[in-house]
DNA sequence: TGCCTAAACTAGCGGTGTAAGTTTTTACAC
DNA sequence: GTGTAAAAACTTACACCGCTAGTTTAGGCA
């Protein structure tokens, strides 16, 4: 084909077929050519866009990030706008659970990623607490965050009931969690979120900032 | 060489020396090829002992949680037992970084991960907590355990200084972090874990127990 | 002794990421 | 205008991947 005369891929191009992928499909779906079929395109051509196909993915995982509504630091107090970027955060992870692995092991050095470490860390510096202090928390919510995201609790153990019976006696209905999967990791990400927060307010009001 | 006089293979053999390739070189390293001219073999000679790669990636994950202390449970009140086994898995997980994420992703289905739910699950019930707040507290415990042992949160930031100064003005020492990765780190899971048993002790005093 | 299974082998399939080189189009400098 | 360089597609190919199939031989058992 050589060069056309309007070009068939770009960044942006690459980028949304490769997240609509992942979301579809997993992030094993995600292979060079399949991508480009999925663009019109052969294989190697991407390579005219991207370095490589790590870099495919983290651009995803920028797209993603850059969904979370980091505004909510400029407008409320540290302790409600922790809540609100937590559950935006965690909102936007739950959409596309596929991606969460990438997000949850990776570097994040790209502007999305560093913008919310910015918003974080600088609200919590504002409000009065130290610098390791308000790094441990912006971790610690980050933990929460993905480790909520990434792998279903609840999905932990197989709709096979006869399984548990004997050798682990409380944990014979444990294959009832799968029916309520939702439920129970939100809830749980809930309790999370709320003993920090909770912990943190106590903390801070007794004026232990650091 | 058809069939040796001694078999070259155990289960043992194969899952010992598949761990030590994870640890010493990263999920990445381990390929059938190579960790069959680890153990003086050829590739495929493995599937007379596991049906897919899977599975032995699965085997070395049950044999880093089956290192978990969980006799504290049998020991110990419910909130020093639930401290003491978070800091047991944690450290667990520290020393083999790099099978984490098939432990956070995965289900866990096997004898040990089960065994580890069921000593969770039972000590929490026994105190009297909720069937549905028990397993919230073990979620959440989870996803604080390997949230934090996924991914450093402060090689997050690279050893860059000029990279911050206009555009994240809160973070121009984040480069800093990376030097103190480890401090950042078990600084953020000892604070996470105080404020989580903190919170939990405090409504169950209270008689909130579900 | 004869037979079946176990545990190694070799050969090979389809797939992967990516490197190298080719072709044609476009943009721009002189 | 023309020559040149870069861009963006292409084809081909390499080394590796997980895994299957079929072969060979040793060991255990009737």
């Amino acid at each position: 084909m050589a060069r056309p005369r309007q070009a068939l891929l770009t960044r942006e191009r690459i980028v949304e077929a490769a997240a609509a992928l992942i979301d579809a499909e997993g992030l094993d779906a995600l292979s060079m050519r399949r991508l480009a079929t999925e663009l019109g395109v052969q294989g190697p051509s991407l390579y005219n866009h991207f370095a490589t196909k790590a870099e495919i993915v983290d651009a995803v995982a920028e797209s993603v990030v850059a969904q979370v509504d980091i505004d909510v630091f400029h407008h409320s107090d540290w302790r409600e706008a922790l809540r609100l970027w937590a559950k935006s955060y965690h909102a936007v992870l739950t959409a596309h659970p596929n991606i969460v692995p990438v997000l949850a092991t990776g570097p994040g050095r790209r502007p999305a990623g560093l913008a919310m470490a910015e918003a974080v860390y600088g609200a919590l510096l504002d409000a009065g607490w130290s610098r390791a202090r308000a790094t441990h928390i912006g971790a610690l919510m980050r933990y929460l965050i993905t480790g909520s995201a990434l792998g279903s609790f609840a999905l932990g153990f197989e709709a096979d009931p006869g399984l548990y019976d004997e050798r682990y006696p409380h944990l014979h209905r444990a294959h009832e969690l799968a029916a309520h999967r939702d439920a129970v990791d939100e809830g749980a990400f809930e309790l999370g979120l709320d003993l920090l927060i909770a912990g943190l307010t106590e903390r801070y009001d007794q004026g232990v900032r650091r």
